[in-house]
DNA sequence: CCAGCTAGG
DNA sequence: CCCTAGCTG
């Protein structure tokens, strides 16, 4: 790829030989450094192209990036968590998703700006939920972080259970984080319920993605991706996740 | 006092009225900051004269500083933990108290050449045992804190029963960090013991004491006394602890 | 010896 | 966006 880390892709994205199956990717696109943007941003088009991802989450995203994805994407809707500095988005992809209702829920008290993203929207007459983040980053902002996954936490606990929720993003959560606010019953992680497989536990990883120039080595599972299935009829594949 | 910060001394001292008991000092002297320290010696000496404690706990000692204290404070018997850098001490009233032998304990993993400094004394024919101890510095060595604290109790709890233990010293410890280990059921904290009276909490205190130019406010019980009672015909008022 | 910040690896 | 060291209030 030509797109600069963070790069990560974190993918629940199924066999494209089954239509029935909603595909996810998310990925912080690292808007925050300039260095060859457009290119990368040509990058993440061709991923798109090959793979045709029914959803896209984006964090850092800059508005010259979002305007290079809306002109050269368009099979996707982009709709943005906000209009300036850095901030999230999602790609819908027309003729899969549509969008029914977006709104974006604050963080009272962020000191990054940080938002959720929320879209509702169908899949193949099933209601889904979409969320995306880009957390709190650092780690002395753990406090901040945790709250922020409280919140999202209420969100995806307090959907109608006939809709399937799908929060995803760039948490710069440590599992410490995470075990302390503690999951609710009904949402799992999916990276964990696909095995906990090891080659692609972390997603901010200097050692493996050398395209930054990071001398030191860093290995995080900053970018997660949480599941609320519907309670039934939901969609194909995210009720009792499976790995093609 | 012409002593600088940390200006601390942590007393549990009766009453000069009752000569049946001990009384004792805790002082980090801040060797360290070698500003006026001859005449914060003096200073210290000067408290000495004046209430004439049975045994004082030192720590941040310097050699200079030790010196000048053998020289000045005869009365007492003056024992060290080190000889290079900064170390610990303990003066005895030689009219008072009897050294019979002194030890020092290591803790395995210190990165700052921290240790236990241990002297088994009598007093009135009651056998003591004192230690002293500055405890490994600064919020984010916690872990190897409470290692060390384990190491203190754990030779509280194991001195004969007929032995009165006495522990005290620049401890560094936060309240979490005594939570977590806990405190055995022989020991109790004396500043607690005697009411936990406010105006003594804090025995590192830059909005009380502001002889060392430390603009911000902070407040800290850093310096704490521990007990462990003999079981019998213990020390006059360290049995059951009572303030004058 | 605190907390917050910055710069460098 | 890691961690540590160094500086500052």
């Amino acid at each position: 790829m030509a797109q600069k880390a963070p790069q990560r892709p974190s993918s629940a994205k199924p066999s494209r030989e089954d239509d029935s199956k909603l595909s996810l990717v998310s990925w912080n696109v690292d808007g925050l450094d300039i260095e060859n943007l457009i290119e990368r941003a040509w990058g993440l088009c061709s991923y798109l192209d090959i793979y045709t991802p029914d959803v896209v989450f984006l964090q850092e995203l800059i508005p010259p990036y979002v305007q290079y994805l809306k002109k050269n994407a368009v099979s996707y809707l982009i709709i943005e968590g906000g209009k300036e500095g850095y901030f999230t988005g999602m790609m819908l992809k027309r003729s899969r998703v549509e969008l029914l209702e977006k709104n974006i829920v604050p963080y009272p008290t962020t000191t990054m700006l940080r938002n959720l993203l929320v879209a509702q929207a169908t899949f193949k007459d099933h209601k889904l939920c979409l969320m995306t983040s880009h957390m709190e980053s650092c780690k002395g902002h753990a406090e901040e972080r945790m709250k922020q996954l409280r919140v999202v936490m209420q969100r995806m606990t307090d959907a109608p259970d006939d809709v399937t929720v799908l929060f995803g993003g760039d948490t710069n959560l440590r599992d410490t984080e995470v075990a302390e606010v503690g999951l609710p019953s009904t949402v799992s992680d999916v990276w964990e319920s696909l095995g906990k497989r090891e080659h692609v536990r972390y997603t901010w990883d200097t050692k493996s993605n050398t395209n930054k120039e990071i001398s030191h080595v860093c290995q995080f599972r900053f970018d997660r991706l949480y599941l609320r299935p519907a309670s039934k009829e939901g969609v194909p594949g995210l009720s009792r996740i499976t790995w093609p």
